[in-house]
DNA sequence: CAGGGATATTTCAGCGAGCAACTATTCAGC
DNA sequence: GCTGAATAGTTGCTCGCTGAAATATCCCTG
């Protein structure tokens, strides 16, 4: 009647658990920064990248391949930022198919106080909650984790962000 | 120039790291299950959730509650599933406010396709990547990020699906 | 047992993300 | 150089989720 699957108890309590503590998590973190900056928490993670980038600046495909997301919604969200006034479109002289996102004044003022929410947020739901090795733990599991969904990608998005 | 925020170095790691993990984890999972099912992961989700419940139904609000979702997604969910014949709607006689979404036969046979889909799939970018200790650190994590996160859930979920 | 506040659900409008189709530019080969 | 394939981005449409307002029913109090 009830059990409906050939799981392991332990295995679905795990994935239930996981999936949904990061999910809640996701979505926590969201409000916060929302809350204090008025950015979806997407739109917000693409100008950490641009603020980490060389002149402030990355290729819309760039964007699109560091956060594994469609280019349309790099389209989009870039649209949307740019209305906003954080981020502006400059045109790549080099190749002219290409456009960069840049940040503005703005989106970096923005960005120090969303910054400081997120990171308030970040540790209220998740380091403070737990030890040093569940830390640590949870870093090498992660990684284990994305060497299979997205591999090679680590050394690459730190290449991307460091200019090639 | 580059170091935007007051961060550890360690935490943003991990942050990145985990965040980005479980995301892509549960879009191949969903693609997976979509691809196998033609139902959205969270769709296929609340199908599982009525079939260990008693009479293999529960209420639009214990659908929310235990999915930790609004009831308008409920409502349109159940919308959507009735209209593909995986359920069907049963007034409630006790208390004539409330609808019961009840699993059709379609709806277990096409759990039972989809479920042995997703457990593959699961399998395949969770479990046979990650060693025995690390799935009890992962359990443990969750369970302590839940613990804030959802508190006193658990419990309440299996009182849900036991019937109170 | 009538009135009012709580509760269960639906409906509507708006947003972020993805897919597919389209435009514009570059590049490779003849 | 010119044609055609590949690449960079954008646009339009659909989908699932949310929040707020609306509807229906229940329950408590007087």
């Amino acid at each position: 009647m009830s059990a409906e699957g050939c799981l392991d108890t332990d295995e679905e309590r795990t994935w239930d658990a996981a999936t949904l503590a990061f999910r809640l998590l996701d979505q926590q973190v969201e409000r916060d920064v929302q809350a204090s900056s008025g950015l979806p928490l997407t739109y917000y993670e693409l100008l950490v990248l641009l603020s980490k980038a060389d002149h402030r600046s990355l290729r819309m495909s760039e964007l699109a391949e560091v956060t594994h997301t469609r280019p349309s919604r790099i389209s989009h969200a870039v649209g949307k930022l740019a209305e906003g006034g954080f981020v502006e479109r400059v045109h790549c002289e080099s190749d002219r198919r290409s456009w960069f996102a840049k940040l503005t004044d703005k989106g970096v003022e923005t960005l120090r106080t969303a910054g400081a929410e997120h990171v308030r947020s970040m540790r209220e739901n998740m380091f403070d909650l737990l030890s040093p090795e569940q830390r640590a733990q949870l870093l090498d599991i992660s990684r284990t984790l994305l060497d299979r969904l997205a591999p090679g990608t680590q050394d690459h998005a730190t290449r991307v962000l460091r200019g090639l």
